[in-house]
RNA sequence: GGCGGUGUAGUCCAACGGCAGAGACAAGCGACUUAAAAUCGCUCCAGUGUGGGUUCGAGUCCCACCACCGCUACCA
């Protein structure tokens, strides 16, 4: 069991509540503890962690600098030590850097916040609105492991959703930058498009409006309207220029742009829907091709070349005009280079040509951006840097952890200097150094915790050789933990972060996988019980607390478990709540009964005493199911089954108490409270029937398939399809006799009157279909 | 708009391409009880969202559409 009790959330509370976040973050895992306890849930304590704990966080500062110490040399693609760097600059490649860009500055919360925490222009947390700043922050390369981290996907046993989810996170397109000289200047434009095939039709180009050109290729007459269009942008929230904007805004810079292709002049204009981060900041636009440009160039009145026609040729006459956008894949036309070839083959003609004359290249982008790692918090973890001179270093290992100073006010200063500079004494690291105000993010502590559960309390590594190679070697497959159960919402940024810090670890020596988790299952949310997800506002949170109390947790467990497919989002139900409750208070009168005073004895009607030949079948049947259904991690069916197997042992009398040691063992991962006492109670009574010690550690029971079969099976007799009569034949009976069973009875006899047999298929233990023909 | 998932009795859900029902909830009837609760037993209920296709045979595979849920979204 982990706690990842560092982030905003927990300090936000304590803000709320007036007490250190410390006070309140034990409190809250107490009672959650306690909670889990009150479950009965098998976690191993003995390696209970939080990312909180000083002993904890060391190994983040230390994972931290291992980060910071290194890049990703790009002939080996892999994470080496900063010192097998040979170039002058290595801040310019560390895998943990400081960058001055525009971030996500939310004033309400006080701090930035990483892309992945902006939801629609919104903080994710308290959704509050969200403005662009630059500012100095710590940033992570995560993108130089962007190829990495999608094709490493593969050898993972994960639902292909997620993956899909994290491959559209990543966003690898194909394409080509295009150089772009500016008329009367040396100036050049580079810009990125997935469609060089149609550069034929780019007719103007476009700049982000943060873009560093912009200034440069502005002229005088443009730079009043040009200031005041950059200065609305940047007063706008992602939101506003995003999901809130209808029509498209920009402003021509008053300079112009070569087509290499063609030498043919076009506009250079600013826009904000061409997005600074991602490609180069720079379009070509080819308004017939692009919705985008085709909005654009519609509101602004800029032309229009078609020069892709679509192969349909239902299209073709939509195509006659250009009224209408087409962004499809077809024949290229009004392309002297390209003319008449489908789209595929003109990209790679022109990117060719491009790379032979220097006007550009073929080349990739991501979409995934490298990952904003420092908060304005006081409530994380400190960084282990210091800064002197203007330049910052790492701290060395010894020196870690570096705990946060004991600060009475740790609310946000109100401006964009972090709470720690408050704490003048600690930020004083020496004479000449200060140490860094930042603080890490949530993701930060969470992202490694199942390392540290292999080696809980190792003083001297984050992990020990021997734990990871015990715990997370895989025999030859990629990922480490065996099983991961956990919902969808973290399938972009924990499950990102922890494969990309887990790679960078894998790379430096440290770890033996290259990926972290090899099998992952997404759980379904449970909700409320009219369906909709469970809140306090629409006040239909079901409390555990109340259900343990009123049902005890074996009931909650079983519950959870029998609703239906893991997978599976479910409404919560009371009633479901009382129908396991029942089954399980069947169980416990299979042992136990009410003698006169109204005390729960165990019942006379259990004997040592042989099974029936049903009963056992029955039993191993159970027993079998069970085994599979654990393995699938399918529990409702499990549960049905175990269901059965009670049922046929209600009315028993005697009952074998054979039975009950098999089943107990069974049920009890399910319902652990009531089987040990049930088995306890039976150790009591039948001291020498092999209750032993505890029914959970009891071996799991083996079924004998023998035990499984039947003398007889019945078939269903089809003609064409449609079931006809039902056959019952010895188990034993071979294909031939069962064909020549169905074929001679009395009733299918009569309804073959007349019709020629065709084919005649057996199905084993199922059917015989009939073909016949008129 | 894009990607993914799910549609089966009144409800939650089962069903290696092989007789649509394992289990449970709810409902009804009966037994037990002075009565009720609890318990036990029995019964009722759908042809699988819609339309095509493949197949001897489709809830299951393929195509299109509809509905709901989740994620994502000016990424050139």
């Amino acid at each position: 069991m982990g706690w990842d009790a560092f982030g905003l959330p927990a300090e936000q509370y304590a803000i709320k509540t007036g007490q250190h976040p410390r006070v309140t973050t034990e409190k809250n895992i107490d009672r959650f503890r306690t909670q889990l306890q009150s479950l009965g849930f098998s976690y191993d304590w003995s390696r209970e962690v939080s990312t909180t704990d000083p002993e904890y966080f060391r190994w983040t500062q230390w994972i931290f600098l291992q980060l910071y110490n290194s890049w990703l040399n790009p002939l080996t693609n892999r994470a080496e030590p900063i010192s097998t760097y040979a170039g002058n600059d290595p801040d310019s490649v560390r895998l943990a850097f400081v960058s001055d860009r525009p971030v996500n500055w939310c004033p309400e919360l006080g701090t930035v916040l990483a892309n992945e925490e902006v939801v629609d222009g919104r903080s994710e947390v308290g959704g509050f609105p969200v403005e662009r700043r630059p500012m100095r922050q710590w940033m992570l390369r995560i993108t130089a492991y962007s190829e990495r981290l999608i094709s490493d996907l593969d050898g993972l046993d994960w639902p292909d959703s997620i993956k899909q989810l994290q491959r559209n996170w990543i966003g690898r397109s194909e394409g080509a930058e295009v150089r772009f000289q500016i008329e009367g200047s040396d100036a050049e434009v580079t810009v990125f498009t997935t469609r060089p095939d149609t550069l034929f039709g780019a007719t103007y180009i476009v700049l982000a409006p943060e873009h560093a050109l912009v200034g440069d290729l502005t002229s005088p007459e443009q730079r009043e309207a040009v200031n005041a269009y950059k200065k609305s942008c940047s007063s706008k929230s992602d939101l506003e220029r995003t999901v809130l904007a209808k029509e498209k805004t920009g402003v021509y810079l008053g300079s112009s742009a070569i087509n290499p292709v063609n030498g043919e002049k076009i506009p250079v204009w600013i826009a904000d829907y061409v997005l600074t981060g991602y490609g180069t900041g720079a379009i070509m636009a080819v308004p017939a091709h692009d919705e985008r440009d085709h909005d654009f160039a519609v509101t602004f009145n800029l032309p229009i070349i078609e020069v892709v026609r679509s192969a349909d040729p239902s299209r073709t006459q939509n195509q006659a005009n250009v009224q209408t956008c087409f962004s499809g894949e077809g024949i290229a036309v009004n392309s002297p280079l390209l003319e008449g070839l489908p789209t595929s083959e003109a990209k790679k003609k022109i990117i060719l040509w491009l790379e032979e004359r220097g006007f550009g290249r073929g080349t990739i982008t991501y979409k995934l951006r490298d990952w904003l790692f420092s908060r304005q918090r006081y409530w994380g973890e400190p960084f282990p840097i210091v800064w002197e001179d203007g330049t910052h270093r790492p701290l060395s290992h010894e020196e870690l952890p570096v705990e946060p100073p004991e600060m009475q006010d740790f609310k946000p200063t109100g401006t964009s200097e972090p709470p720690l500079s408050k704490a003048t004494e600690w930020v004083r690291y020496s004479e000449t150094a200060r140490r860094e105000l930042n603080t890490m993010p949530q993701w930060a502590g969470s992202c490694w915790y199942y390392l540290r559960y292999c080696d809980p309390s190792n003083k001297d590594r984050f992990i020990s050789k021997e734990a990871e190679s015990y715990w997370m070697g895989s025999g030859g497959k990629p990922g480490g933990v065996d099983l991961y159960v956990g919902g969808t919402e973290h399938a972009v940024l924990h499950l990102l972060y922890a494969r990309f810090w887990h790679k960078v670890l894998f790379d430096l020596g440290h770890l033996t996988t290259p990926e972290p988790f090899q099998k992952l299952v997404n759980q379904g949310m449970i909700l409320g019980d009219d369906g909709q997800k469970m809140s306090k506002s629409r006040g239909n949170v079901v409390n555990p607390d109340e259900v343990v109390s009123e049902y005890g947790a074996d009931a909650l467990r079983l519950y959870e478990m029998f609703m239906g497919p893991l997978e599976h989002g479910k409404p919560w139900s009371m009633t479901g709540v009382e129908g396991v409750y029942r089954f399980l208070a069947r169980v416990w009168r299979l042992a136990m009964t009410e003698d006169q005073e109204g005390n729960w004895v165990v019942s006379d009607d259990l004997a040592e005493q042989e099974l029936t030949g049903t009963q056992r079948r029955v039993l191993h049947a159970t027993i079998k199911k069970v085994t599979q259904d654990i393995e699938s991690l399918a529990f409702n069916t499990a549960i049905s089954q175990m269901m059965i197997c009670t049922n046929e042992f209600t009315g028993a009398n005697p009952r074998p108490i054979g039975a009950l040691r098999i089943l107990l063992p069974l049920l009890s991962p399910f319902a652990p409270h009531l089987c040990e006492e049930i088995w306890s109670r039976l150790a009591g009574r039948f001291p020498n029937s092999g209750f032993m010690g505890l029914a959970s550690q009891s071996s799991w029971p083996n079924w004998n398939e023998e035990y499984l079969v039947v003398d007889e099976i019945t078939y269903a007799v089809q003609i064409n399809g449609k079931v006809r009569g039902h056959l019952t034949v010895a188990t034993s009976a071979d294909r031939m006799n069962i064909e020549k069973s169905a074929l001679a009875d009395t009733s299918v006899q009569a309804l073959l009157e007349g019709k020629e047999v065709k084919k005649v298929i057996v199905v084993p233990s199922r059917l015989v279909n009939i073909v016949v023909a008129d």
